[in-house]
DNA sequence: CTGTTAGCGCTTTCAC
DNA sequence: GTGAAAGCGCTAACAG
């Protein structure tokens, strides 16, 4: 902590013998600049120890060259690998993502949102369902948004144009309920997980019990292992308990794994369980849960695709953009018990 | 995206009737304001629906107000925990979090490090073992750090003061390693992770086979579910394998898992592994690691109050807190194999 | 208690 | 090609 006033771009272009604009120009990377200048001014630079204060780019350019990734839960790993995704397709064109993790930023008063506007964010990408659609439709009038792997909130106002990347939600449900079927299991039920995606999903659960001529039963659950486990150990408990579960994703499915244990029902030869999101957790040998790959890196790509476009000005009409799903077997499921 | 210009406290002033000082008065909750003017600001302010823009807040006040927090994987639960617990101290200081995953963060040229003090960070906090000590360095000059989880970089230079968040490593280890001997293991091999923090458990353990008349065997590992599968592959392959692991961490553990399942060893009869870190991970009870509890939230906490302190200019000399260790026994330790 | 006056460090026309 | 000057939106003394 030393003392000395932290060098500026004033004090580069003393050193180097050039005005201030000339410093600007050679840390932009501007080719109409001298090499012997460039020079002198890199040289200036290196000596002084010299660190751009992006505070005062920011406030000059009017552009912060950052967007706002919106999460709700960094413990789910399905955000962190579409984050990750999204994150290396932003850096390529220039754009730094900042995190705002809605479960653990309880910051009162102001929305996570309107933090992320009043930090000036080129733009913003809503990760996952979330609550905070008022917020959100006020910064749509402001900054491009797009939404990935959540429809919400829909309707971002009139004249605002956002764009959505998810996975076809219908289909993964349906292709996991399916498997189900066609292990012979008929008593199925559904752990369903929020919003429009959790509705999507009881759809394509649902279409695949009708098309079986199986009587489908949905339970509320939610999208965390606590939730998960809660439904399933309600589900799992009593008599005409179903023989397999699919839940809404991964993190729930793993509570539903605890439940069937808890229980002391073992998986898959008493209960199977698939989950959803195909995550790191799905494929832990131990656990080696049978889930629906739903594209998440490709979905991270993909949004940021968007948002930069849009950022660029390319102002196009609101597009749709769908991933498929497909389902990984693995050893949660299995044939119905004999009974 | 609407083109009218965004108000600024300039528009909230005149039409509030009052100067611009005013309004930034009463945007700090200054007490020395008429109610009735305050008033008056707070309708204009409504009015317009004003954000502060906060990129000029910070410009002008020479302090964001925020803190850099450099993680290295978001991938490892236990870094997003001990990210909840300083999180939730921090917002209680008005100070907010601005996280830089180096594992996702690319971003050639630039380190994470230099990208923070560009952003003004008023201070950082290391969390886990990291490279780039040279940036750290030179940050150490111009804000204070401390370091959480780890003692690396070691020596921050002569004059500069950072505090250490950690947990007992030594006794941590020592106990994982006492639990398996005294389950009756003998052949207890030890998965080294990176860093000054992956050497004291290799103390702990060496201390506590030493102390029981055991050989000790260390074999290189890491922190990541990869490298944890990788080591515990080549260690439990061919005779003479281990009856017992003792894992850097979780992560590296439910490798070590997933390889005993590859080898058809069932674990605990036949291998008993244990964690570090006691993350949700070791919780799930399919998994049911046993694991070493190190207070991770206890020392995300600690870290962002050390760190809170030192921004508020309380320079004392530098601290190291220790938050205790202890073994969570579950089910993936047991008596060795009878053989 | 309130308004005025300088900046904060950089970008950006716009002349030279 | 390079430099001068005018902001960006807000904070922070300092007078009134």
């Amino acid at each position: 902590m030393s003392t000395v006033r932290t060098p500026t771009i004033r004090d580069v272009a003393t050193r180097a013998g050039v005005s201030k604009s000339l410093v600007s120009l050679v840390l932009r990377g501007d080719p109409g600049v001298s090499p012997a200048r460039r020079e002198a001014v890199d040289r200036a630079i290196e000596e002084l120890g010299y660190q751009p204060n992006r505070v005062a780019q920011v406030l000059g350019a009017r552009r912060s060259g950052t967007v706002g990734v919106l999460l709700n839960d960094l413990r789910n790993p399905w955000f962190v690998d579409l984050l990750a995704g999204a994150t290396a397709t932003l850096d390529t064109v220039g754009l730094a993502p900042v995190l705002v993790d809605s479960a653990t930023t309880r910051r009162v008063g102001v929305s996570p949102v309107d933090q992320l506007l009043r930090q000036q964010v080129d733009g913003i990408v809503v990760v996952g369902t979330t609550d905070d659609g008022e917020a959100l439709r006020r910064a749509a009038t402001v900054v491009p948004i797009v939404l990935a792997g959540t429809y919400e909130p829909a309707d971002l106002g009139v004249d605002v144009s956002v764009d959505i990347v998810v996975n076809d939600d219908v289909e993964g449900a349906a292709a996991a309920t399916r498997h189900c079927i066609d292990l012979g299991h008929t008593a199925i039920t559904h752990l369903q997980g929020p919003g429009r995606v959790g509705e999507l999903r009881v759809q394509g659960y649902r279409e695949a019990m009708s098309t079986a001529g199986l009587e489908p039963t949905v339970v509320p659950g939610g999208m965390s292992e606590e939730s998960g486990y809660a439904a399933a150990r309600r589900v799992l408990t009593g008599t005409g308990r179903p023989t397999a579960i699919v839940a809404y994703n991964d993190l729930a499915a793993i509570g539903a794994l605890s439940a069937a244990h808890d229980l002391s029902l073992v998986v898959p030869e008493q209960v199977s369980i698939v989950g959803y999101d195909n995550t790191y957790l799905a494929m832990i040998r131990h656990l080696s849960l049978t889930s629906v790959e739903n594209g998440t890196l490709a979905i991270g790509v993909q949004a940021a695709r968007f948002l930069a476009e849009r950022i660029d000005g390319k102002g196009r009409a609101p597009r749709v953009h769908q991933v498929p799903a497909s389902l990984v077997v693995r050893r949660t499921t299995s044939s119905p018990p004999e009974t």
